[in-house]
DNA sequence: CATTCGAGGACC
DNA sequence: GGTCCTAT
């Protein structure tokens, strides 16, 4: 093992070097060993560099399959699919042991596997309140929703917050992911049980850059420890191979050297990784760092919270490793119903014959493209490339490609808001539209599910507010078009309100045309926001005088804007239920503000009796008005009024009450080579 | 080989 | 605003 080496003056913030002494590390591999300083453990936020990092990805086995499983108390060892029209999208574990895979037709999957139990995903059509499961479902009239399969995952993503301490940061990367980090939590527990590692000795030079003292060889399976991945992996199949998926190493490793071991469910791994133990050389079998210790101490909370989770009936795989990427594909090591630790020793052994294009966003046309520039499949095929080369080819910003061959990745776990910032219904038409009357009436159908989803989600927070419609249509085998409007605060959305927004969308699109043949559509909220605490409502903001939201903004970096309504409701008598829009600086002068509509003229004032009104009564008149002006948002364009000073920062349109959103951009996915992408 | 539904981000 | 990209 590597014992630490001595004295540097700043090692947490070394990039120069792996300071690794051992001579079995990869050289290509750069800090496999880093040394680790009483810093280092006493610190919470040393980020994507701290070398006792410790992320973890957990998803859910054949999430959508689980999900119908849960729903009709099938039984585990059952045999199931689930069928989206006639297409198979899951396929649970004892299914696949007949050989079905996704994308099997569906008779081939009865012919092999003839108990075999099939489920229908829940569709609904016009008409309808909510989807449901029939025994006939017609693409021609029905439409898919996912609506379950969201709601289960949310419990699940419950279920793993409730079970693993408060400091684990989780992101819901996906309906059946999440990434964990530990870092913090692991360090926690690592001072708890060797407490001696809080004491920063006095007599040394460095204090508390000094190195930690040797870790204790620590056995993998006494700790816990279901799964570590091997120094040595064996080799990926090859074509050749009549192998479902072609996951990597999905299956259980045969090598006596594996380490398998412990509550792996009954699955016989227990026996099977005692047998043999003289196959493993001692590195295999013992903990020879700190992060390895790490990984095991967040094993342990990562075993329980997903067997809190398989409680409700989902069976979850694991990767542990020190970062998100690696992490994510640990966790494909062994499935279903199991978790891996990637140690930072087999981190090369375990990259070298991966094929790169497992690699999150290497699997499309980026990785294509590599492929064929340089005629290689595995990582280890790519170390060669040099950073200057890979640059030279695909810009400046393929450092990333670069690092990640070589396990390094930089990105953090963030915990994302709970509320998606968009929703969206689609339905592909197998036979394509050819008027405008059918375009209407699959509208008709996507708002009502739009309806649907946005007032479910609004029952768990009543402050959601949908920026924009999108509509997307694609004629036969043409790129798809889009066009999007403004949405109207409405309380209550209904599907008239959507449907007839998605309509003008619709005109907008087809134009004039008579003879069309779009095969796909789709209707989409955008942009939705949570209202900001203290303005619940619509009614929250009509009540008082609008003077006080001037407290609560921002005065540096926009100009707010109030927006009030005017509003008429015939029922109701009086027409002056009001709306206006209004500049910060001139309302403090009245509480009477007008504003002209951009589009169509109207001056309109703040009522004064407003609160007399009933809410119910408010809000309809609201809406009705709303449903007029539907650009009263944007009758004011904040974002060109430009000020010097700000020009970095650029101020969005704001609705009042609602938190105030900047153009900041947020962490690039795609690592800045969308251009490249785009090109080919 | 093709395929459905869906969410988010980047670019211009 | 619109288009294009990525995962399963």
């Amino acid at each position: 093992m590597a014992p630490n080496s001595p004295t540097r003056l700043h090692p947490w913030k070394g990039k120069e070097k792996a300071t690794s002494t051992s001579t079995s590390l990869d050289p290509e591999f750069v800090d496999l060993d880093p040394v680790i300083t009483y810093r280092h453990i006493l610190s919470n936020n040393l980020g994507v560099k701290d070398p006792l990092r410790v992320i973890a990805l957990c998803d859910s086995d054949a999430f959508y399959a689980a999900c119908e499983m849960v729903r009709l108390g099938v039984d585990k060892e059952e045999p199931l699919v689930v069928l989206q029209w006639d297409l198979l999208i899951a396929v649970n574990y004892p299914a696949r042991k007949y050989g079905v895979s996704r994308l099997t037709k569906l008779k081939e999957a009865l012919q092999k596997c003839p108990g075999l139990k099939v489920v229908h995903v829940a569709t609904f059509k016009e008409g309808d309140s909510e989807p449901g499961y029939w025994e006939n479902v017609d693409t021609k009239t029905h439409k898919v929703s996912l609506d379950y399969y969201r709601r289960e995952s949310v419990k699940v993503a419950s279920v793993f917050k409730e079970s693993l301490p408060a400091s684990v940061e989780i992101e819901k990367a996906s309906i059946d992911e999440a990434f964990f980090d530990y870092t913090k939590t692991v360090k926690e527990i690592l001072l708890q049980r060797y407490p001696y590692l809080a004491q920063v000795p006095k007599d040394v030079l460095d204090g508390i850059d000094t190195p930690l003292p040797p870790p204790p060889r620590l056995k993998w399976t006494d700790l816990g420890v279901s799964h570590a991945i091997p120094l040595t992996i064996p080799a990926p199949k090859e074509e050749g191979s009549e192998k479902g998926d072609g996951e990597y190493n999905d299956e259980k490793p045969e090598s006596p050297e594996v380490i398998v071991e412990k509550n792996g469910e009954g699955s016989g791994a227990v026996e099977k990784g005692n047998e043999d133990p003289g196959g493993l050389n001692e590195d295999e079998e013992y903990t020879t760092t700190w992060h390895d210790i790490a990984m095991s101490i967040a094993a342990e909370l990562m075993d329980k919270a997903r067997a809190k989770v398989k409680e409700i009936g989902y069976t979850t795989s694991a990767g542990i490793a020190r970062n998100k990427f690696l992490a994510k594909l640990s966790a494909s090591y062994k499935k279903p119903n199991s978790q891996s630790i990637l140690r930072n020793r087999a981190i090369p052994s375990y990259l070298r014959p991966l094929p790169f294009q497992k690699i999150r966003f290497l699997g499309g046309k980026l990785g294509t493209a590599i492929a064929k520039e340089y005629d290689v499949s595995t990582v280890g095929d790519l170390l060669a490339i040099s950073l200057e080369e890979i640059q030279r080819k695909f810009g400046e910003n393929s450092i990333w490609v670069y690092e990640v061959l070589r396990g390094i990745d930089r990105s953090e776990v963030k915990e994302k808001p709970s509320v998606n910032k968009s929703m969206l219904a689609a339905k592909n038409l197998s036979k394509p539209i050819t008027n405008a009357a059918e375009g209407h009436h699959w509208i008709r159908v996507l708002a009502a599910e739009l309806a649907l989803r946005l007032n479910e989600a609004r029952e768990a927070n009543p402050n959601l507010w949908p920026r924009s419609l999108v509509l997307h249509a694609r004629r036969g085998y043409e790129a798809g078009r889009s066009k999007q409007a403004p949405f109207p605060f409405v309380r209550k959305v209904s599907v008239d309100i959507i449907a007839s927004a998605g309509d003008r969308l619709w005109r907008e699109l087809v134009g004039s045309n008579t003879v069309m043949h779009v095969s796909t559509v789709s209707l989409a909220f955008t942009g939705i926001e949570v209202a900001e605490q203290g303005q619940k409502s619509i009614e929250g903001f009509l009540k008082p005088a609008s003077a006080d939201f001037s407290k609560k903004r921002p005065r540096d970096k926009e100009r707010s804007v109030s927006i009030d309504l005017e509003a008429e409701h015939s029922g109701f008598g009086k027409s002056d239920i009001t709306l206006g829009i209004s500049k910060q600086n001139h309302q403090s002068s009245s509480n009477v503000p007008s504003w002209t509509c951009a589009r169509c003229g109207k001056t309109f004032h703040l009522p004064e009796d407003l609160s007399s009104l009933d809410s119910d009564i408010q809000q309809e008149a609201l809406s009705s008005i709303q449903l007029e002006h539907q650009d009263f948002h944007f009758a004011e364009d904040l974002s060109k009024e430009s000020d010097d000073h700000v020009s970095s920062v650029k101020p969005t349109t704001k609705k009042v009450g609602f938190k105030s959103r900047t153009t900041k951009k947020s962490r690039k996915e795609t690592h800045g080579l969308d251009k490249y992408f785009t090109k080919k």
